[in-house]
DNA sequence: AACTATTTATAAGA
DNA sequence: TTCTTATAAATAGTT
């Protein structure tokens, strides 16, 4: 196309030539591709890569590129997003399959309904499985407590001696006063109750109580909805 | 641009003409896009609607449509895939929060470890709800074992009414052959202490052994990775 | 980046 | 549509 001696149609070899036909032409297209546009209100999206890899684009006023994309994949069938989505995709799928398989077994463990198609032998391995998990549950809340309950001691033992000391302290500086009244407010403490002092009851209780039913549970978990 | 007359940059009024031009400056433009491709080595895509909706496109031979977009992407930081994308992925991020919670309320139904961030409440409330759910299992496990113990005496009674009518018959038949080798077979399966049987025994066992352990139990659902 | 001799693109007409 | 052709535009090589 133009200029004073005609061209072969072939890669420029001379890299400066190359780029100064590229920065040419360049622009000599995009006016062309604006030109489209104006003259025959056509939608056109121009982009172009250098060899150097600098980017530039047209893109007709009336679209944006990101429509110009959708109406070529509508246009050509071809899924431009394809690997990347379809990862996701299947990745998806596999959350949910295995999120499915974790309510059933939650399900099971809890005794809810699908237990019709269990058989005898996965039945007694459930009830067997059940009764190990009841048994660590059951050590741990003793130990909790036991825990509780030293501590709880412990407690008990710093007041009493802080008290002890405070009562000699005062004992010292204030020894014409027959103070004693500090001894209510410490025996207050032991007899508590309610509240951390109600664990040492707890520790005797009997380890079971099926019949004790309690509505409001404070095991929480259940709004995940095993629907 | 060039012709016989110069013309102004603006929408041809003439649909006619305007479609005309458009043909003849979309060869112009594909032209210039494959010359700017080999002259310069450079990656080019060149997409037309028409005014009435044609497509045309030229890409670059080094390159595909997609790989260009995706160039296009990473230049612009413009997310052409955005919303599918996204609503797909914010999907999978609930999915996988889901999974893990199931997977942790699992964990402590079994007993695994992280019963530590449960307080007492909790931990009772966990204990009872195992206990309900032992209560289910083994009620189920039962009705299993007198639902087969009674289709089992069924049989038997069947067999017996079979067997009673066989030998009336053959009594009738063959009269003359003293024929009683067929008990044997019969008493044969009522004493049978394997295969379906069993359950009778296994009905009289008490409902807990918390003593036998079974390595692989047949309660298989703990390829679930509870990781 | 500017110039300019040429080639190319294309508007109008057939 | 396609061909023709006069003319405008683009541009290769040069400065």
């Amino acid at each position: 196309m133009g200029g004073k001696g005609k061209i072969e149609i072939k890669m420029i070899e001379n890299p400066t030539n190359r780029q100064v036909t590229y920065s040419k032409r360049k622009a000599g297209i995009m006016k062309k591709a604006n030109e489209l546009s104006v003259l025959c209100d056509a939608q056109v999206s121009l982009i172009m890569f250098s060899g150097t890899g600098k980017f530039t684009e047209f893109i007709s006023p009336s679209v944006t590129t990101k429509e110009v994309y959708d109406k070529y994949q509508k246009e050509t069938g071809i899924d431009l997003w394809s690997s990347h989505y379809e990862i996701l995709e299947e990745n998806l799928r596999m959350q949910q399959e295995i999120n499915s398989k974790l309510k059933r077994e939650i399900k099971q463990r809890i005794g809810h309904d699908d237990l019709s198609d269990m058989n005898i032998n996965e039945l007694r391995g459930l009830e067997q499985n059940l009764e190990r998990s009841l048994t660590i549950v059951r050590e741990r809340k003793y130990e909790r407590i036991i825990n509780q309950t030293e501590t709880f001691r412990r407690k008990v033992r710093h007041l009493e001696e802080t008290q002890y000391i405070q009562e000699i302290q005062l004992q010292e500086e204030e020894h014409h006063y027959a103070l004693t009244s500090h001894d209510g407010a410490f025996h207050s403490v032991l007899n508590d109750s309610t509240g951390v002092g109600s664990h040492i009851f707890a520790f005797r209780q009997p380890p079971s109580q099926p019949g004790f039913q309690d509505g409001t549970s404070a095991y929480g978990l259940h709004d995940l909805r095993l629907a």
